[in-house]
DNA sequence: CCAAAAGTGTTTAAAATACACCCATGC
DNA sequence: GCATGGGTGTATTTTAAACACTTTTGG
């Protein structure tokens, strides 16, 4: 099937495979060079970028669509994702916005379920960085990280969405341990902080901050070194899984 | 329109004023002689007691639906409510549940938007008790209020979605003022108190509960005592609706 | 006048915060 | 050798938890 087809055929027929009225919009958030990046697409039709979503096959659970949403645009697998609010405002997804995209493709908007209303579960998921290796869908020309600080004009309520998953994820900051799937393996004591203050936009005390977290006990330090740095070589330290998920179901009760 | 006649008619013509595939639950939760109690209906059909449930109608928000529903089994109006969890399991919905009731109506399977697959929006209100005059739907034989200790078999996932939305009472409470729209306009230090820890489900001490309320300045002291109880009289207190209301969205930080 | 419930204050423990000193490494 | 970042410990403040006494009222 041509690419031309392809959407055409979504846009006339995706509804015999999808529920009607429903997406999935996820907000992918990864960590690199001390910053805090969000996933997006760049929206051929629209001209604008805007957050990985998709839908709900009719026999799906709404969290597989979320997780084959993610794996399509980043190729990972088996990551942590949470629902965190359900977006349902009438004239969300207005016709306007497709109206030019709709002389391209050749439907009209009686004949599409895609111009139907739209309500959206927002996801959250937090991935390795140097794991991914973004994919743009059919729709997109392009997907890139972007530093959570320059996010450009989105589509549709995109950019309100984006907004309520970084208040969540402030919130859970102090109740769930994070850093499993944004840090790599090894990390150092500076790096997990670096990403505490990232989230969190403010900085915190580096003493208190490593008492905080070994507390917790999450973490454990291992016997090596970072090497290569100037300055004192901080040790690495990797999470103790068994109580990193522990803490994830039952909360860590902490405050930063 | 006959009874029977307008059930057949949502069966079969529904989908023609409602969103498909969605649907809203309700866990109405209030507070009477010192226990939580939540709001059920008996499904006629399913013989079983239910939430509060309804459609979204195809130019409604969400929260319209979910106050539209509220408002029609309780008579009450302007009541904050949340959404809090989206319920997604493709099987959660099964035709089997409603197989008798087919037959009962007329209906078969295939022609009723009403058995498709159904996702469901959890939503939460705290309601005054004794304001609310519990009204029954149509597709119900009662509308009652059950002590949360005491709650019967539910149909489909309720009690999974009661049991959701009371974990997240739970935890609400740490961060949001209570007891605005569960208590009379005027109330004692102890009622507040057996209301929390009527939810929390375990004691708290006296002293430190009134401590930390008062510190939280949510509530404002009257220079009127309660009359004719035995002991001495405690005083009242109403809620400092300014306060409570900028708490609500800023969160108050505190534990008990 | 006594039992039961409510008001108020103090003492103690724990937790968060602030802060100071020493150590290792690259330049 | 010194500037920079990292490791560790301690004092201080704040907050939570535990606890005791007095006051009021109906019976």
């Amino acid at each position: 099937m041509s690419y031309d087809k392809e959407i055409r055929n979504h846009y006339l027929k995706g509804h015999e495979q999808y529920l009607r009225h429903l997406s999935v919009d996820c907000v992918i958030f990864g960590f690199h060079n001390n910053e805090l990046k969000v996933l997006l697409l760049n929206a051929i039709y629209a001209g604008l970028w805007a957050l990985p979503g998709g839908f709900i096959l009719k026999e799906e659970h709404m969290d597989e669509a979320a997780k084959r949403i993610l794996k399509q645009r980043t190729g990972l697998n088996d990551i942590y994702m949470q629902q965190f609010y359900v977006f349902s405002e009438p004239e969300r997804s207005s016709k306007k916005v497709n109206e030019q995209f709709l002389q391209n493709v050749g439907v009209t908007a009686e004949e599409s379920w895609m111009f139907e209303r739209f309500i959206t579960i927002g996801y959250t998921a937090l991935v390795d960085f140097s794991k991914v290796q973004p994919v743009a869908d059919v729709f997109s020309s392009a997907c890139e990280w972007f530093n959570i600080h320059e996010i450009p004009e989105l589509l549709l309520d995109h950019r309100e969405i984006l907004g309520k998953a970084l208040g969540n994820l402030q919130l859970q900051l102090n109740y769930h341990p994070v850093g499993y799937n944004l840090l790599p393996t090894k990390f150092t004591m500076p790096e997990l902080q670096k990403l505490y203050e990232t989230i969190l936009d403010r900085q915190l005390d580096r003493r208190n901050f490593q008492r905080k977290i070994v507390s917790t006990g999450i973490v454990k330090r291992l016997n090596e070194t970072k090497k290569g740095v100037a300055h004192k070589a901080p040790y690495y330290y990797k999470f103790d899984l068994r109580k990193y998920q522990k803490a994830l179901k039952g909360g860590m009760g902490f405050e930063l």
